[in-house]
DNA sequence: ATAGGGTTAG
């Protein structure tokens, strides 16, 4: 075997019965002219030879010679054992070369090494070259390959996978699966297509899952399997492009490919870019099928318009292909159901449930179990039990069985309502139905009870479904303590013994994080009790999520212990969950209700630098007027988060909670302060008590306040009041003079008189509105109420629009010299300059003010 | 191959 072996290396291969010259030197001379062998890349010819194809010496006379395949086989064979796999393919190679039937020699050879050598070469990374010499030359000879992958085979190359697979290397999977796509029967066996894309979706990886895929005959349904799964994982970009490359393999449009997407983008929070997709079918002409149109909906539910919009257009198809059947469809009719729900339109909701029924009537379709739960809950959250049980009812003789859903909803009715003995026996009910209740139903009904305050009941409730419910029979003796207690009170109320079913029959109740959630808050304010609930949770193997830990910070904070509940925000962090928004603002809600601005206003900032977006309940919680201690700092404070609030505005009004609510708040506190100015003065009468009920001002009001409070502008003496109504414009002066007031305090003096804007209608318009009485109020304000110096005096200004610009830099506005004003004139012939009006309050009278309060407030 | 129920902050 040496000696064969120097022969290769020396690039010669001689069969045994050739006299070495003659037989050496034809073959070079052909070498030469050789045409019908493809060079090979990154071959190199000095070590690996290649022999012409039509060369006599390898030709079908010479082959004949059975003995010399014979050895070309034991050859390969014994090549192929020592692991020399390179040569051992070049051996195969050249009798493929040598354009023989080569099946003989294949055949001759251990299918073991075939498949060794191929694994081998696959694991060396020698893709390419297997490929093109020995698959092809056997595809190319017609040599059922079946032969040639044996069991051996196929086992080795699936250890190859699997060993692949289990170290997540997906490129050289993928390569070798493609190698071996000709070979259909083979790649199905390679890798479980369900662990391949798992892997896939773990790595992010939708290119190796979509060239996977596409090796298959039938992609499409991999195609889908792949789409939603990317989607479980919230991975929409990976699940688009799948579908992306399911459109451009298949011929036909995917119908299923289109739901399956449509049902991801709902997974994934994105309903519009399933509008899109959806906009993308109508553009291509094509009609979707009734999953489509029913993913669509179910998707866009929250947004009813869009449904019914879609609804309609749904009919419209259909009724011009005149597949009136597919109208009929009642999961189409649920999801509207649904959308009518989540919309809380009860009355739409009514009418389209009568509707259904109608349909039903007519013998189009029939009403399922969805639409029973569905307008059941429609009516549960309107809290209008009766027609709830009114459904049930409906249901009922339609011959519809309630089921766990039905029943959990009907409680939630009953429970929603506050109706908490009612809950209990539908529970009981439920149960004599032989419905099997699950975490769900025991969590209304503990809610129930914490909604209701009797946390007493929810703690015996619980005991004694944990009891109950766990493995241990309770023989009759030794029933416990919590059983008899809620059998006791049951009685007493006068619910009769048989409807105690839900305490005397074993129920299948297994607490979940939430039901430990809610048994935390029925502690009221016990912050022991709910810590160690939080312990007892690790028994049945539960973790305490951001809602255990925020209601942990609710009860302890409650408990009067503010420094226990910030401790807990840290507990929090440290065990590895991270506080959201929700626990934030619980904490800063104990703050604020603690009297604590200052550390509420910490909280506030800690947040940030977590990166936590506050939003409307924060500020709502950390701006209401409990918050603010009556001095400047906390009032400038308040309007800082005020000023980021409206800042953020937009993006806050996309949460659906209107911000509005949060200006009065904030309005009530400045309106308060301000007039604190006056509390040593004469108190003023009722005209001006606190109510501005005109609330498109508003925003105008608080920006001006808090724009002059802002520390930047803790010198000014200047106040805009143009768009005030007088109300309004007495809240801003009492605002500027209060904080005149404690900057005075705090040892900075009065450099200059205080200066006032007020609008004056424009000349000749005196007929067309009513004077406002800014201006006299504000007189009124400031020399009646405050004993000031008032001046007053005119000044000219360009336009009213150039004049809404910066009023802290009242230089602009005032001091307009005679020329500019007649250039703009000339400009704009049509408008006039308006006149403004300036009051000036005197330094010496403000410090005249001061001096006697300080006075007043001595003594 | 579609859809439904419970828990947190103001």
């Amino acid at each position: 075997m040496r000696d064969a072996l120097s022969i290769l290396a020396s690039a010669t291969v001689l069969p045994p019965s050739a006299t070495p010259s003659g037989n050496y030197r034809r073959r070079h001379r052909h070498s030469t002219t050789s045409t019908t062998t493809k060079p090979r890349p990154n071959h190199n010819p000095k070590q690996k030879p290649q022999f012409p194809a039509s060369s006599p010496l390898l030709s079908s006379s010479r082959w004949a010679n059975r003995q010399s395949l014979a050895y070309y086989t034991k050859l390969a064979s014994k090549l192929a054992e020592d692991g020399k796999f390179d040569d051992f393919l070049m051996i195969a190679e050249s009798v493929v070369a040598s354009g023989v039937n080569i099946s003989e020699f294949l055949t001759l050879l251990k299918s073991e090494h075939l498949a060794h050598g191929v694994v081998r070469l696959l694991r060396d990374g020698k893709l390419d070259r297997i490929f093109v010499t020995l698959f092809n030359g056997i595809q190319k000879l017609g040599v059922e390959p079946a032969g040639l992958f044996d069991e051996v085979a196929i086992e080795s190359l699936k250890a190859e996978c699997r060993g692949l697979l289990k170290c997540g290397e997906l490129e050289r999977l993928v390569s070798l699966i493609e190698m071996f796509a000709g070979f259909q029967f083979i790649i199905k066996e390679l890798v479980e297509p369900s662990e391949f894309i798992k892997l896939c979706i773990t790595k992010r990886d939708p290119t190796a899952a979509i060239r996977y895929a596409q090796n298959f005959p039938h992609a499409e349904v991999l195609f889908c399997s792949i789409i939603l799964e990317f989607g479980k994982k919230r991975d929409l970009d990976s699940a688009l492009k799948a579908f992306e490359a399911s459109k451009q393999i298949l011929s036909s449009p995917n119908m299923h490919a289109y739901r399956t997407i449509i049902d991801v983008c709902g997974l994934c929070g994105d309903y519009l870019k399933s509008r899109a997709i959806y906009e993308g079918l109508l553009a291509e002409n094509i009609t979707p099928n009734i999953y489509v149109f029913n993913s669509l909906m179910n998707v866009n539910s929250h947004d009813l318009s869009y449904t019914l919009g879609i609804y309609k257009k749904m009919e419209v198809s259909y009724c011009k292909m005149q597949t009136l059947g597919m109208m009929s469809d009642i999961t189409s009719h649920n999801i509207l159901l649904k959308s009518c729900c989540l919309a809380a339109k009860v009355e739409l909701a009514q009418d389209t449930y009568k509707q259904i029924r109608e349909l039903e009537s007519k013998g189009v379709l029939k009403l399922d179990d969805f639409t029973y739960s569905t307008i059941i809950k429609v009516f549960a959250d309107a809290k209008m039990w009766k027609q709830a049980l009114e459904i049930k009812e409906d249901m009922l003789l339609s011959g519809i069985v309630p089921n766990t859903i039905t029943w959990s909803s009907l409680i939630s009715a009953c429970a929603n309502a506050g109706l908490l003995e009612k809950a209990i026996i539908l529970f009981d009910e439920m149960l004599q139905a032989g419905a099997q209740p699950n975490t769900q139903c025991f969590n209304t009904l503990l809610h129930a009870c914490v909604e209701v305050c009797q946390f007493d009941r929810a703690f015996r409730l619980f005991q004694c479904w944990k009891e109950r419910g766990s493995q241990q029979t309770i023989s009759g003796d030794m029933i416990n303590h919590a059983y008899t207690e809620a059998v006791d009170q049951m009685t007493e109320m006068g619910v009769p013994l048989r409807l105690c079913s839900h305490l005397t029959m074993r129920v299948p109740f297994r607490p979940t994080t939430s039901t430990y959630n809610i048994m935390m808050k029925a502690c009221g304010t016990d912050y022991y009790r709910a810590k160690d609930l939080m312990e007892e949770m690790k028994t049945f193997n539960l973790t305490p999520n951001h809602i255990s830990w925020s209601i942990l910070i609710d009860v302890c904070g409650g408990s009067g212990n503010v420094l226990g509940a910030l401790q807990i925000l840290t507990s929090m962090r440290e065990s590895g969950v991270q506080p959201d928004v929700i626990a934030y603002t619980t904490a800063i809600k104990i703050c604020v209700k603690q009297k604590k601005p200052k550390l509420a206003f910490k909280l506030f900032k800690e947040m940030k630098k977590y990166q936590i977006k506050p939003n409307m309940v924060t500020y709502n919680t950390i701006l209401r007027d409990r918050n603010v201690d009556g001095s400047l700092r906390g009032l400038q404070h308040c309007l800082a988060i005020y000023q980021q609030m409206r800042k953020a505005g937009n993006a806050l009004m996309c949460t659906r909670i209107w911000y509005k609510p949060n200006d009065h708040h904030l309005k009530q506190l400045i309106e308060d302060w301000c007039e604190g100015v006056l509390q040593t003065e004469r108190r003023s009468e009722g005209q001006y008590a606190s109510h501005i009920t005109d609330f498109g001002h508003q925003s105008l009001l608080l920006e001006k306040v808090t724009e002059y409070l802002q520390d930047s502008n803790a010198e000014s003496l200047f106040i805009d009041l143009r768009g005030l109504t007088k109300v309004e414009a007495r809240i801003v002066v009492l605002a500027v003079i209060r904080k005149i007031k404690e900057k005075c305090a705090a040892g900075k003096s009065i450099k200059d008189d205080l200066s006032i804007i007020l609008e004056q209608q424009r000349h000749g318009d005196r007929n067309s509105r009513e004077d406002s009485g800014v201006g006299e109020a504000v007189i009124r304000l400031l020399k009646h109420d405050l004993a000031l110096e008032v001046i007053e005096a005119s000044s000219r200004a360009r336009s009213d629009r150039d004049n809404k610009g910066s009023p802290t830099s009242p230089g602009l506005n005032f001091e307009v010299d005679e020329k500019s004003s007649l250039a703009e004139t000339s400009e704009y012939p049509t408008r006039r300059p308006i006149i403004l009006r300036r009051l000036k309050a005197t330094k010496k009278s403000l410090h005249q003010w001061l001096r006697r309060k300080t006075v007043s407030s001595k003594r």
